[in-house]
DNA sequence: CGCGTCATTGATGTGCATCAAGTGGTGTGG
DNA sequence: CCACACCACTTGATGCACATCAATGACGCG
């Protein structure tokens, strides 16, 4: 199992504003401190957690880019979303003290591990503190609602339209550029996040290209017009 | 605007094992009796809350059935779920303090209102209580993913039986039949919830009954074979 | 260099959407 | 109490977006 922990401190984590509630005081940055206790690293491929596994502690993203999938019994799997630095991961454990989703590195990676009882522990006594946790969650509720609005009622181009600019917005508020991205995922895991198949995700980039809406190389993508790709998730007529 | 307000307790309510903690003492009941102030009717087909409000509570249903839908600019809507007695509706107003989605009652109703600052004072001094909304907050994100999977990889037949037998399930646990149901939404709120068109969930409905699955008459459903939809969701053979 | 993985592109098939007509139940007002 | 209007629903005919099947191409790695 690949797994090697290192002890650190979010006080001077530069992730701090992503992962942490704001205007804590040097007491409570201490304290919270000895809840993410450890980190942990996970080599491209291999899962930080399981479907069925134990729930124990929430993760934070430190570096690194994963996704999670659900799966049914027979065989069908879906990736419920791709999560990067500053994300939070587990929640979907908390109900049934139990993992029920697949975490997997899609490069190497770096998490914070925050066992869940200390959690609960400090946000009785640090109102911010559990404040963020309630946010986290119902933030995560909500980016649910929007993907199964995507998943219910747009067609292919719109889907995708969205994903990369969703994709390049969480990128950009992380400080890499606004219109070069590196996809992490391959082409079925976007189909499968989109419920579309791989093939269909190839040709609607080909789309896209002929269009001059984006430059696609391999995992290379450059945004020409953002506008356009607004445009499509808007459902409105190109206005040239 | 249809508001009535009443004013009673959780202690004595017959849906307390559904909204609340289990295990609490005397004390903490009533103490939980204090947040859960005040009930409100709402009448069919009006709402509880609208994208934009402000959010203050949340609201656990004591009667009546509910949906919730998002919608984008460009009007398209998405029903994003179906509530009853027994289920808290609100928590996407947490992260921004404005509700993203609409809640609609199907059926006159009547909800308990929780002021959130109320719930997250009590839940820091109750145990029992902070991990219960934790609880209920990743029980939603779990359901939102077997959503996505159904959204993402189901064919109709598969949505329409998993739509049935959650339906049936959830009406079975607060004492109703296990076969036999009464639908509180039209076949375009299904349709939109399942990511179909009305026609489409009336065309499924029609194929079920010429297999002898279930029985409809109008709104009235007779689930004849329970096994049979279970196999149609796990993707099996009919066997025999 | 050769193999495996991922991606692209074309040809064909199909499940569901769309368009359209008709039915039945419900509520309303004369 | 009946006639009418309205809405939800059903069912049929047709079209289309995406899936499926298949062949080929581009990297990257041992």
């Amino acid at each position: 199992m690949t797994q090697q922990t290192i002890k650190v401190a979010c006080s001077n984590c530069n992730l701090r504003e992503l992962c942490m509630p704001v205007g804590l005081s040097d007491d409570q940055l201490k304290r919270i401190d000895d809840v993410v206790a450890i980190r942990r690293k996970i080599k491209r491929g291999s899962t930080l957690f399981r479907n069925g596994e134990a729930f124990t502690s929430l993760f934070a993203i430190r570096t690194g880019f994963f996704k999670t999938c659900v799966a049914t019994e027979d065989g069908r799997d879906q990736v419920t979303g791709f999560q990067m630095a500053g994300e939070i991961i587990g929640l979907d454990g908390i109900v049934n003290d139990h993992h029920t989703c697949d975490a997997v590195a899609l490069e190497d990676a770096e998490v914070c591990v925050m066992p869940f009882d200390r959690i609960e522990e400090l946000s009785r006594e640090v109102n911010a503190l559990q404040n963020h946790v309630h946010k986290i969650m119902s933030r995560e509720i909500v980016r649910e609602h929007s993907v199964m609005l995507l998943l219910g009622s747009m067609r292919a181009e719109e889907r995708l339209a969205a994903f990369l600019l969703n994709l390049v917005q969480r990128l950009h508020a992380r400080g890499f550029s606004q219109s070069e991205l590196v996809l992490r995922m391959t082409r079925e895991e976007i189909g499968s996040y989109l419920g579309l198949k791989l093939e269909t995700v190839s040709r609607t980039f080909s789309k896209f290209v002929e269009d001059g809406i984006v430059e696609v190389k391999q995992r290379h993508v450059r945004i020409i017009s953002p506008d356009a790709l607004k445009r499509i998730v808007n459902n409105q007529q190109a206005c040239h």
